[in-house]
DNA sequence: TAGTGGTCTAGACCACATA
DNA sequence: ATGTGGTCTAGACCACTAG
């Protein structure tokens, strides 16, 4: 990207006038972020140096670390001293339980095994063809996995993805993958999570969740109806989970 | 507070070497910390201005920038342009619903109404104890209190609090107080609350709780139970919040 | 008009990783 | 030795608030 890609009218002090006032490193922050979206660099991959994108861009070092600071506490990027700034992937171990909030009693972070139940394209119901920004009927596909941790099931899945953004995505290729589901849609299909809402209820299982969560029908289970964004805040995915919390719990902290 | 504060040790450059190196900023904020802790500047009031703070620690303004930016990403100081920066505080709107995640069925904040049921000084059980720090047995004061959104009950919260840091904490105070749980706690006892961690489940209501909530025996209930804490990752408050999610969800956003 | 926070720069130097 | 991110400074100027 040239620096003329700093839009012309700024060029006094480069400031925008008038209606709204954004800050150079705000500029900046959203040429990176577009540069990320378009996919100039991928997951795990270094960004220019810090030097180097004030030289591109034609500003100080400072505007340059300020703008990746922001992009960089939205997880979005990821400092290294020494070595560089890296795009944020789902494969490292760090990255890895970012959207996983589910702690075993005495605090520790289980480590899950996922099993696939079911996979299969269909067309998506109103609601969750309205949460994905699609046409109802729209080709979606449906996943359903278990999720265990010590080989007792504690999470049931139910994940709906936009058909078109997933094709060739089928059970063996699921069942196949070991590692976590978002980094597969990361490397394999090129989308990166890299936001999500959830919105957590309380439950009682049904006939079938009971059965697949070994559990009595009737038993209460932590609903988390979950919506992952990609860039440019673009929906990719409906989860809803149903969890046993009677050996685990939703850890959340409140700052 | 003297520019002495900064340990003779670190003159040469003010950095420490050897076993561990803190920046400058950081130690600036550890200054600015304590004197939050010490009580040196209340809740809602104004801290120095940076360019004070700077001649009286003797460094440059950035550097007092970086230390304050940290704290007012931790919600402990609001910036205002213009103005100043002041100590968080509970009794403004903005920071009122920070730690209040449940939210009705439509995405509205719904205004939440307070019936206080009970409020007794007791012995601490070991459990709620042993979260507070304290030994078991210790005197605590114990309250109960219904959270009605339009008329209708939707939280049952039991709350623990230290007996010695909430003296005076009775069921008159409470009923006559109108406003946040907390904002009383900040002007009242002197205890702001800066930081919680949540741990959530499903539950079936008992007896007890299904009466107060109007909601019949077993209904699924989402647990909430939190343990609130003051400067210096104090612990100052257990609660268990039961919540019904027919019409209302808790929300959470990953990043 | 004065004071406060917010932005931007240029340059020096430090800490860390790698070759 | 080199290159990267991280810290710190001094100073200029901008945006916002309030007397």
């Amino acid at each position: 990207m040239s620096p003329d890609s700093l839009p012309a009218s700024d060029a006094p002090g480069r400031r925008k006038r008038g209606a709204v006032y954004s800050p150079l490193y705000k500029q900046i922050k959203r040429l990176l972020l577009e540069s990320l979206r378009r996919g100039e660099w991928k997951p795990a991959a270094a960004i220019p140096s810090e030097l180097e994108l004030a030289s591109r861009f034609q500003v100080s070092q400072g505007t340059v670390r300020k703008a990746i600071d922001e992009l960089a506490a939205e997880n979005l990027l990821v400092r290294r001293q020494g070595k560089g700034t890296y795009v944020a992937t789902h494969h490292e171990p760090r990255s890895q339980y970012r959207f996983l909030r589910l702690r075993a009693d005495d605090g520790t972070v289980a480590t899950a095994h996922s099993r696939f139940v079911d996979c299969r394209r269909m067309r998506a119901p109103a609601e969750i063809a309205a949460r994905l920004g699609l046409k109802t009927g729209a080709n979606v596909v449906f996943v359903r996995r278990l999720l265990r941790i010590a080989s007792a099931p504690v999470v049931l899945d139910e994940i709906w993805l936009p058909g078109r953004m997933f094709r060739g995505l089928n059970f063996e290729r699921l069942a196949a993958y070991t590692g976590p589901l978002y980094g597969l849609f990361e490397t394999e299909f090129g989308v990166p999570m890299i936001r999500a809402d959830e919105h957590l209820r309380a439950v009682a299982a049904d006939e079938r969740s009971a059965g697949l969560l070994q559990v009595p029908p009737g038993t209460p289970l932590l609903l988390v109806e979950r919506v992952s964004y990609t860039y440019g805040d673009r929906p990719v995915e409906v989860r809803r989970g149903l969890c046993v919390t009677r050996e685990h719990y939703y850890h959340n902290m409140l700052t």
